[in-house]
DNA sequence: ATCTATTGATAAGC
DNA sequence: TGCTTATCAATAGAT
């Protein structure tokens, strides 16, 4: 570039070499960011240091949707598929919450290591702020759908005692008539389940 | 660049766009190559263009050699793993994950409001990886602690269903042999419950 | 971190 | 696309 050109092979003085990692990989950032607004394409950049520090870029959405859109790409090796247990709709809203958090960890990463300049005061602020949020609103999301689903569960778990208890009743009731042998001292299933569990709450 | 100055925003003419991707889709995978060479540094480059081709680089392995390393950094997106198996206390454990929060905002605005103007990039290296692991560890112990209620009490149900088709067959049998009327139709507690709830999750 | 002489990248034109 | 050229942008080396 300037002032002597350069040779196309590893820089030897570490010196130098932190150097101009430092300035290139900001232009390289910088050129991306360039070819994605110019030319409306969606860019993905990983640059791991020589000491195995982590930069990134992605334009038009998050990494991990970039990946996912690059697997579909690549036919070949699927690391993982997610083997679903259960019919659950919240694997979908613990998505959204990962899918926010790489949003934060994202924009932590651009502000701070990315970053290029000191931020000012302002800026901090509004970072603090929205990170805050950022934690705020994951915890109130994950909480609601939990406590929705427990509030199913316990509702249930109530009307399915209240129609053990009846049909109990119905049986001493029937036994009192005609006078059957009492079943219950020997039953294989615990008709009166204990509330340990419930202290958890 | 040349023979005018750049503007930093999409380009309209979509032949100049086309042009223009080439050949800063060229000039970015070179500085991207470059970088990797001198700076000793593993870079992944993925370009999608407008039109959905795809361009890729990994310098130092493979693409998914790479994107698994990215994973590694980027806890948020992780599968799942390390299934605690604790008898917890809620309560405390709440309380652990409040005093957790409490710590994060003091330290955010200890480092961040504090008598300290700007910090160093180091230090915010440090504040980002801390919020990191913070926002980690607590979505971790809240995902344990309502899973672990939710098993519960999950349990608890299959229990009490079981408790109460064997208290139906029991009645069922006793109305047989002495020619008891069915009472089942006028039951003011449902017998069968409904699995609705359970689209929930 | 800032400066500046050079090299490198590239927009426009063909 | 590929080549040329006038300019602009990136940056190596020095401070």
């Amino acid at each position: 570039m300037a002032r002597g050109k350069v040779q196309l092979k590893r820089i030897e003085n570490s010196v130098h070499r932190q150097v101009t990692f430092c300035k290139r990989r900001a232009g390289l950032l910088k050129k991306a960011k360039e070819l994605s607004v110019l030319c409306d394409a969606e860019i993905g950049l990983v640059i791991f240091s020589a000491h195995g520090k982590l930069y990134e870029l992605a334009t038009k959405g998050t990494m991990q949707g970039l990946i996912e859109r690059y697997m579909k790409f690549t036919p070949g090796a699927q690391p993982e598929a997610a083997p679903e247990a259960h019919p659950l709709d919240a694997k979908e809203e613990t998505n959204k919450l990962k899918q926010e958090i790489q949003t934060l960890q994202k924009g932590i990463r651009y502000l701070f290591g990315g970053g290029n300049k000191t931020m000012t005061i302002d800026e901090l602020q509004i970072l603090e702020k929205n990170l805050e949020m950022w934690i705020y609103h994951i915890r109130s999301m994950k909480m609601n759908i939990m406590l929705q689903e427990i509030q199913a569960l316990k509702d249930k778990e109530g009307t399915l005692k209240a129609a053990n208890k009846y049909l109990q009743d119905k049986i001493v009731e029937n036994t009192v008539v005609y006078n059957v042998a009492p079943y219950a001292t020997d039953t294989p299933y615990p008709l009166i389940i204990q509330d340990e569990v419930f202290r958890l709450y």
